[in-house]
DNA sequence: GATACGAACCAATCTTATAATGGTTCCATC
DNA sequence: GATGGAACCATTATAAGATTGGTTCGTATC
């Protein structure tokens, strides 16, 4: 093992740090409630300072792979929203073009925060995503990349409030009990917001408009 | 098994308790919380047992004037929602500018969606609370006639998902921590909405647009 | 004998103190 | 300049004790 090059030195350790704390989570090896080892044990176990430690972890972070707090740890995944009670508890007292029109109010506010927010890596992801759904053949999978992109292009928006309501709105309409009306909206939605009109709205949250 | 007629007996000392309690209530010589002394002190303050105390309680919590929490305590008024609650958990995760983002996002919305709702009797109660709004003079006031308006024209959208989202934001802006930068911001917001611009919007509302 | 009072207990919550964790800064070393 | 180590700060978790509403029982007083 040589490392002659020591332009890198930032990402070196980092790096590896990094990409082995990437094998545990994607190997499944932790906790059920995700929880990873905390930074001074992991510091400790892999033989690196504290700082190359939370280099590796601002990475995941950045990536979405983990979510810290401070006093609380750090997990693998997305921080839980507390949002889906009251999503629960809505869902009887509206209908589904309520959620329509609430999410047409949200939805292009927080993509033009986003443009002002995202990173290139975000951006990268929202492609994937964007190619994932028109790659998708049956109604579920298309939903389900859909709904991340729409979830991706809301946590890139950096508004707490916002992606509270967000995640609420959007838990309403992911109610079971409406399943046939949300195929019956997305047939209207494909023709609308096809693929190429997704890629049309993320170009501009990268041109940051 | 129990439930002779325990009715008429008890209200005796238990319906002088209950009018005395209902006295401090609309009295309003309670903190400002609205917690009234626990079952204990108030069976020792007022020399009647314990079990007359509580069935007083019963008496104005089915009259709506109380809620109770075991562990917790008696509170006079109504139990916070849910809405409170999750207002309450991400006010500490955002900041006094997020929330103004967010409100820029919702209102203007909800403001167009009543203008479709609102009936007339909507429209002469937005009158009014704009008017007392103006004629305020401490800031306070100002802040609770403002506040009811928004909230009068957020309700009158008719649009539960978003009615939700806007009770919770207005929940995090409301927050007692954020005293000193609503009043700053106040300054700012009276000099672009001015009471004018009240009026407008509110003609807007009904004419329908 | 029925009612009310006091006491005790239970379950949930608050309060307080302590420990743990992420966030940050500083210093010594290489 | 980067790395590792240490210390400190702010937030959260945890545990123990106190408080509070909910409940039951025994006794006394009428």
């Amino acid at each position: 093992m040589m490392l002659p090059r020591r332009n890198l030195t930032v990402t070196d350790s980092a790096n590896s740090v990094r990409a082995r704390l990437q094998g545990m989570i994607e190997r499944g090896s932790l906790p059920v409630d995700g929880r990873l080892p905390t930074e001074r044990a992991l510091s400790e176990s892999m033989g690196v300072g504290r700082r190359a430690v939370r280099s590796a972890l601002d990475l995941l972070l950045a990536e979405g792979l983990i979510w810290r707090k401070q006093g609380k740890g750090t997990f693998a995944g997305q921080a839980p929203d507390k949002t889906q009670v009251l999503a629960a508890e809505i869902v009887g007292e509206t209908n589904f073009a309520e959620v329509l029109e609430a999410r047409l109010c949200i939805e292009p506010t927080l993509a033009a925060m986003s443009a002002r927010h995202a990173l290139p890596a975000d951006i990268e992801r929202m492609r994937n995503l964007a190619r994932r759904t028109v790659e998708a053949t049956d109604a579920e999978s298309i939903e389900l990349w859909d709904g991340a992109l729409h979830r991706l292009i809301a946590r890139t928006a950096c508004n707490k409030p916002l992606l509270t309501s967000f995640s609420m709105i959007d838990e309403i309409r992911g109610n079971e009990s409406w399943r046939g009306l949300r195929s019956k909206a997305r047939s209207l939605e494909t023709l609308k917001i096809s693929d190429g009109e997704h890629h049309a709205i993320i170009d501009q949250i990268e041109a940051g408009n």
